[in-house]
DNA sequence: CTGAGATCCTGGGGGC
DNA sequence: TGCCCCCAGGATCTCA
């Protein structure tokens, strides 16, 4: 699933490959997943590829922008001389659901298996991130341990709704979140206000380093997830617990369970997450 | 206000 | 081989 390792992974290929890039059409292919006028892109000079959360921002020259959300299947892929042309008919198939075409020739390819994800046009981009920024949180490595730990003695909910609302911490998903928790060695459904200091610290050093993991392996391509190369990360080698139901556990040597929490598989350690 | 649950979607995998 | 059902989960919506 793209969370943020995968997303800035992407947004870092994106911008060294398409900055400069003039828009020449977009061919849509899914309605649904294209907010706005496709026509209205001819001519956009992009100048700049940023990110907030998990949420992808395209800048271009003029006031007008894009917002894309990978959701849970989405890829970004660019065409280049390294992508072969049989993987290029790959991504053409089926689930292409939109096609940036770049006046150099090039294309972007906007894939979507589940079609969760948008592209969506902004005419004043700025504006729509202002509104973004006001619905998310601060990114893990931007928050202090005791804001973090504020927002926690605020809540009765399971610390690991918590750690995936976007609008506490930007940026995590189910992978990164039951890794820190594990690594942590909190249990995701303890309630949130019963952490400790010394806990709530540690969680949070925990979700930095699981995300850096992330993004020095250029995140986790457990199932659909490739970067903007067509290419896939690795830290789906290094899952600590994520989707290890009965395996042992890396530190106590316990079977892992995995658990639902909020509706999501969470992978735990009965033994050494409290 | 909070928090829980449904919803959007397709494909992969297990059971029989 | 085929069919059914469960599961995957980010964000948004509804509802209690």
């Amino acid at each position: 699933m793209p969370e943020l390792p995968e997303v800035e992974t992407v947004r870092r290929q994106l911008e060294a490959e398409v900055v400069g890039e003039v828009i020449e059409g977009v061919e849509v292919r899914k309605e649904k997943m294209f907010v706005g006028d496709p026509a209205s892109l001819k001519g956009e000079k992009i100048t700049r590829v940023a990110r907030a959360g998990k949420y992808l921002l395209v800048y271009f020259e003029s006031s007008r922008g894009l917002i894309i959300h990978l959701k849970m299947t989405g890829r970004i892929v660019v065409e280049t001389s390294e992508i072969r042309k049989s993987e290029l008919d790959y991504f053409m198939a089926k689930h292409t659901r939109v096609v940036i075409n770049l006046a150099s020739g090039r294309k972007i390819f906007f894939w979507d298996t589940r079609m969760f994800g948008y592209i969506r046009v902004e005419n004043n981009l700025q504006d729509a991130i202002d509104n973004l920024q006001k619905k998310l949180g601060p990114e893990p490595w931007g928050i202090s341990d005791t804001a973090f730990l504020g927002k926690l003695k605020k809540t009765k909910r399971a610390i690991k709704n918590v750690i995936l609302d976007q609008s506490i911490l930007a940026g995590v998903g189910n992978i990164y979140a039951s890794d820190a928790l594990w690594s942590a060695g909190i249990d995701p459904r303890r309630e949130a206000s019963s952490l400790s200091r010394q806990e709530a610290k540690k969680l949070l050093a925990s979700i930095v380093r699981v995300l850096d993991r992330g993004l020095a392996t250029g995140g986790a391509s457990d199932n659909s997830y490739v970067d903007a190369y067509g290419q896939k990360g690795s830290y789906q080698n290094e899952f600590l617990v994520y989707r290890k139901t009965g395996e042992q556990c890396p530190r106590c040597g316990r079977e892992l369970v995995r658990v639902v929490v909020g509706g999501r598989g969470s992978w735990v350690c009965e033994g050494c997450q409290r």
